[in-house]
DNA sequence: TGATACGATCGAAATTTTCGATTGTAATAA
DNA sequence: TTATTACAATCGAAAATTTCGATCGTATCA
């Protein structure tokens, strides 16, 4: 039993003659016989009676009928389902880093939403050093991240922008009044950090490391908002990118100190490879790369 | 799109795996990668992904795997339902004439009816004439006839059975104090005969007009009922088949007249040659060859 | 780094499908 | 009655497709 047949029988059913069966499928007129012997040899049956010149559908043929629509029918709605429908359901699973997750995916999931209203965002915190496993195990279907540059010849990157690390301080701190600063001015100061798995933590203290420059380390935090709050209550100057203290220093709570560096840090987008990329995902995507 | 490439999606989305569902479904794996590539290129999607060395499936493939169950689930049904499946729904429409519509057909359509009860019997009356173009224009299903013998190449009989001929009067009337009538005897007697149509009546007609005997047609009806009533009354004589009067003569409301002929007539039992038996028409036809 | 698991790919073989030509059988016209 | 027409069945050849085995490529695991 086939499509094809079912199509062909459906047809014939309707038009009761060969011939104009076989020119309404495109057919020679001995392959739509073929097409419906076949049918009744493997339903075992007979469906079409010919009796005289007319053709008749027999008991089972008409059994049949409804049963090769309905057939029919479902095969069209699967090629309709499948074809690139965004109102479909579906689920996105996202992987993103804590900063990311905070201060740009809600624009980013509240645009998408109002455009794939039945897509159904998954959002899952992820580490960097997690990335490469979290994608070859499909775990996650994307993954967005800060950090250092990520390479692997198994995962695609769509996006890799730089981001401005800041040394910042609450705005009364002491190490304000300079015009420009230099690695060794962080001596002895106390800084509020974030996790040693951190990216822009581990280049800064290598920084500092590199240079000899001693320091202590009053809070080590996994979470952003903490470590930002400690700095505005001035326990110690902090080491994040511009876009996870952007509003604070535009309402003064915190200060960037005039510190040039040149961090390698990056807001990156991945895929595995091998990963086919549906069109809602593309569309995600693509509104990542847009809005971020 | 084609129920072998769904049923292979299916066992593989069940197996994840290409190698084990070609040796589950008889195929080399190299004609699974096949048939899924297939699928995929027609409904323009992709359906698996292979990330490492696992296989999972893609938003579109996940979409995709209830209506392919469902397809199957329908496929199934359908070999089902067709197969031999006297509890289907069906109809048989029969072509019978008014004699052995009312002395035979009851028991018959009574036991019918309790072998199959989901097939509708419909029943047609018809005459001995109308017989080959009923069953030609697939009108009726099976022709039930009394007659004479019906021979057409296009048409089929199945049952051939030749019933006794009788010339009956009431009890009381004259010609009953012979031991054995001649047709002679016959002469201007009052007939009530059935209508010209009919063919035992019109056997009889040319026995007498052949033997130059005179005759009066006293009552002309094509029912066999009213025949038989006025008979009775001592109208006059009837010339029916034995099966017509047989409670009648049980009773002795009608009597035999010793009147021997060799009328051919016959109960008769056709198809169109043309037209696929069903299983359910095949065992009607049994049914009738056995209780008639 | 080698071994292994496993799907993709490719060309050849096998199978199926399709076609055109012809035949066979009713219905219709002459 | 015969000739004609309509129309599906049949048949063998051609075309298309499916399937297979062998091999390759890549990712995991030891």
């Amino acid at each position: 039993m086939d499509l094809k047949q079912l199509k062909t029988f459906v047809v014939l059913s309707k038009n009761k003659n060969y011939t104009r069966t076989a020119d309404e499928l495109g057919y020679a007129q001995s392959s739509i016989s073929a097409q419906i012997q076949q049918l009744e040899q493997e339903l075992n049956t007979k469906l079409l009676d010919r009796i005289g010149r007319k053709v008749f559908l027999t008991e089972s043929g008409e059994q049949l009928l409804p049963y090769a629509i309905e057939m029919l029918a479902l095969a069209s709605t699967i090629r309709d389902k499948l074809d690139n429908d965004h109102s479909s359901p579906g689920r996105i699973i996202v992987g993103a880093s804590e900063s990311l997750c905070i201060f740009k995916l809600p624009a980013i999931v509240e645009s998408f939403r109002q455009s794939h209203p039945n897509i159904e965002l998954h959002l899952e915190l992820i580490e960097n050093a997690q990335v490469v496993e979290q994608l070859t195990s499909n775990a996650i279907d994307v993954a967005l991240t800060i950090g250092n540059s990520i390479e692997h010849p198994a995962i695609t990157s769509f996006l890799k922008k730089r981001e401005e690390v800041l040394v910042l301080s609450a705005p009364t701190h002491s190490l304000r009044s300079k015009n420009a600063l230099a690695i060794t001015d962080f001596a002895n100061q106390s800084f509020l950090l974030t996790s040693t798995s951190c990216n822009y933590r581990e280049t800064f203290e290598c920084d500092l490391k590199s240079h000899g420059i001693p320091y202590q380390v009053t809070l080590e935090s996994g979470s952003v908002q903490v470590i930002k709050k400690m700095a505005i209550s001035g326990m110690g100057l902090c080491v994040l990118p511009r876009l996870a203290v952007q509003e604070e220093l535009n309402t003064d709570l915190l200060a960037a100190l005039p510190y040039k560096n040149d961090y390698k840090v990056y807001s990156q987008l991945f895929c595995h490879a091998s990963k086919w990329l549906s069109p809602n995902l593309t569309d995600f995507i693509d509104l990542v790369i847009k809005l971020i």
